[in-house]
DNA sequence: TAGGGCCTGGACAACGTTGTCCAGCCGAGG
DNA sequence: CCTCGGCTGGACAACGTTGTCCAGGCCCTA
């Protein structure tokens, strides 16, 4: 980061209670009475104080409070990306917690950088912010370390903390995408390819960690050429799905482990079938996803829904209780995720 | 809000420069010259400096820091949805600027209400953002005019200042709207519906003048029981939809007039063709839709995309030029929209 | 060797607010 | 009329940092 602070502007110079008190011919002190509600002022100077309030624009400067407070009444949260809707999702449910114990929020994407994200949270410890949500990028969070004994609460969310211990709060990830991909075998699919994030992401690997519980339950064996961990980039997805579907045993479904493989894999599926209209008609593939996605109803698109809001809820909430003192050793909070069957996890594979 | 903030745990006593000096055994200075890089430490000096630092678990206080600068290197965003993937756009774009600037960035969510909407606004001018990027949820801005005379930069983005004169940055929603049905138009239709947002929402009433501009010009009459402003409440638009398909003379394609509307108008019309399917074919209606939709390609869905992040960027952009001390008079800025053609636009009526 | 300049380090005030403490004033009761 | 108590208002320090300014020591040169 460059730089940021140059010294010159001085708030274009805002007026200060002393300002404001010497308007209204009263003492500083008198006006932070006024200001605050505190009691012991009389009605008549109250009001002169607040006649010279407004005229002279005066607005607390809550910096300089929070430096005298001691607190900042504002939290901060490292996502991964403001414009992804799962984050967005879980983003609007830390700001409505915050908001309800009149905190504020100020929130970074990572960009699933884990430099960014150290970069990130600790800016936002300078910030001395009363606690952290974390969405990690990386994979060790021991910089943190130092913070957490200060003081600062500080919950995981989404994936786990690395190499310390926390509060987390997660997606039942490797339950979820068992019971996805179970619901492909009951439907008739023995070959059923899996395309995720990399592996280093925790909650990928939990999902390749269910694919694998799942085909194995059901006494199935696992060609390596069907698991296509990797990037999330569309081109990578493309790939996969490409060459999981031809070759002479193609895949008859498919297991996509996160939001963006999903939309990624369905624009493949959607021009495989549309184009295959002209020569010899293409067999459909059944489709489960992890994730929602909008409008993944109008698709018919099966999916693994887990519950952003929920997710960011928790964590909010169990963010404050700490702020609030509980010293309880950490939590780890699992919630459940739901098959939504809508079309795509129930076609079944083409008779041989 | 709730009174949120107590005295009580001051950080969780953290170190302050001051104990990192007398641990080090320099004076209070040099432990800042060293903090800040600035020159005249020596190495020996500055090693025992950082390893107090470390010691001890130090990191700078940022608001005292900011108390003293006068500038705070933070910016506010005042969006209405965090969890909407058009705001969450703008978000990250504006984001991203602000990180190129080495500024955070404090968001919040005005859930379209105007009272929220001030009270956020004034809340970040508390804390001395230097700047502020408002999507307007109210129609009056003249609570904001003492903060800008203050010195804090303002841009409003998606919407425009309400009764005030401040610099914009708006998509073309007239534009857009308008060329969105003449497309409809061109492709034969004559009834055309519009279905949009609450009137008194700035874009929402460009969309409609765009849509009637398009049928003047065409010579086409409008029936206003084709016209349905209203909230974008999925049983509203479920039912305005409903209204338009039948009786006599039911519209043969809908302009929806933003993402919210599309996707329950898309709802509706999938429904409908699906429970046509057992008795006589539901003639197909055409659709065009303001702002694109996540998987809107493979759904085949005609809209005239914003691009949200060139908003975004554009305001954020204007801010920090602001914020470098540009006089110039207030700025608007106009960002074109495109028309995708994907299918659902291009539905011809039926024949009579 | 003496003088001058540079380099290093530290004392002090200030940023705008709040907490502590005390002074002055008023009314009531003796 | 005096005293005591309560109420109002203000002076002062402190929060943790940075900018200003100055003192002392060192090295270099004459």
């Amino acid at each position: 980061m460059a730089e940021p602070l140059t010294s010159e502007p001085r708030y274009g110079n805002r007026p200060t209670m002393k300002d404001v008190a010497a308007r209204a011919g009263v003492g500083l002190k008198t006006v932070s009475r006024v200001v605050n509600g505190e009691p012991g002022v009389t009605s008549g100077t109250e009001r002169r104080v607040r006649e010279a309030i407004d005229a002279l624009g005066f607005r607390r400067n809550d910096s300089a409070r929070v430096l005298r407070k001691g607190r900042t009444a504002t939290i901060g949260l490292v996502l991964e990306d403001l414009a992804d809707p799962f984050y967005g999702q879980i983003g609007r449910a830390v700001e409505e917690v915050a908001r309800a114990h009149g905190t504020l929020l100020i929130n970074g994407s990572s960009a699933r950088d884990p430099e960014r994200e150290q970069e990130l949270a600790l800016a936002l410890c300078a910030r001395r912010v009363d606690g952290l949500v974390v969405i990690p990028a990386g994979d060790d969070h021991r910089y943190l370390e130092p913070e957490m004994r200060a003081g600062v609460a500080t919950v995981f969310a989404d994936r786990p903390a690395g190499l310390i211990d926390a509060d987390t709060v997660l997606s039942d990830s490797f339950g979820g995408a068992r019971d996805g991909v179970a619901h492909l075998i009951a439907h008739g699919h023995r070959r059923i390819g899996f395309v995720g994030d990399r592996p280093a992401v925790h909650t990928a690997a939990e999902r390749l960690r269910g694919y694998r519980a799942a085909m194995e339950d059901a006494g199935l064996p696992v060609d390596e050429r069907w698991v296509a961990p990797g990037s999330t980039d569309p081109e990578r997805v493309t790939a996969a799905v490409t060459a999981m579907l031809s070759g002479p045993e193609p895949v008859t479904a498919l297991f996509t482990g996160n939001n963006r493989v999903t939309v990624t894999a369905v624009r493949v599926l959607a021009a495989r079938t549309a184009s295959g209209g002209g020569r010899a008609p293409v067999a459909p593939v059944a489709l489960v996803g992890f994730d929602d996605v909008e409008l993944g109803d109008v698709l018919g698109l099966t999916v693994i829904a887990q519950d952003p809001a929920a997710l960011g809820r928790t964590a909010a909430e169990h963010l404050f209780r700490r702020l609030a003192g509980t010293a309880e050793p950490p939590r780890h909070v699992v919630i459940g995720t739901r098959l939504l069957a809508r079309g795509s996890g129930e076609t079944p594979p083409p008779s041989p």
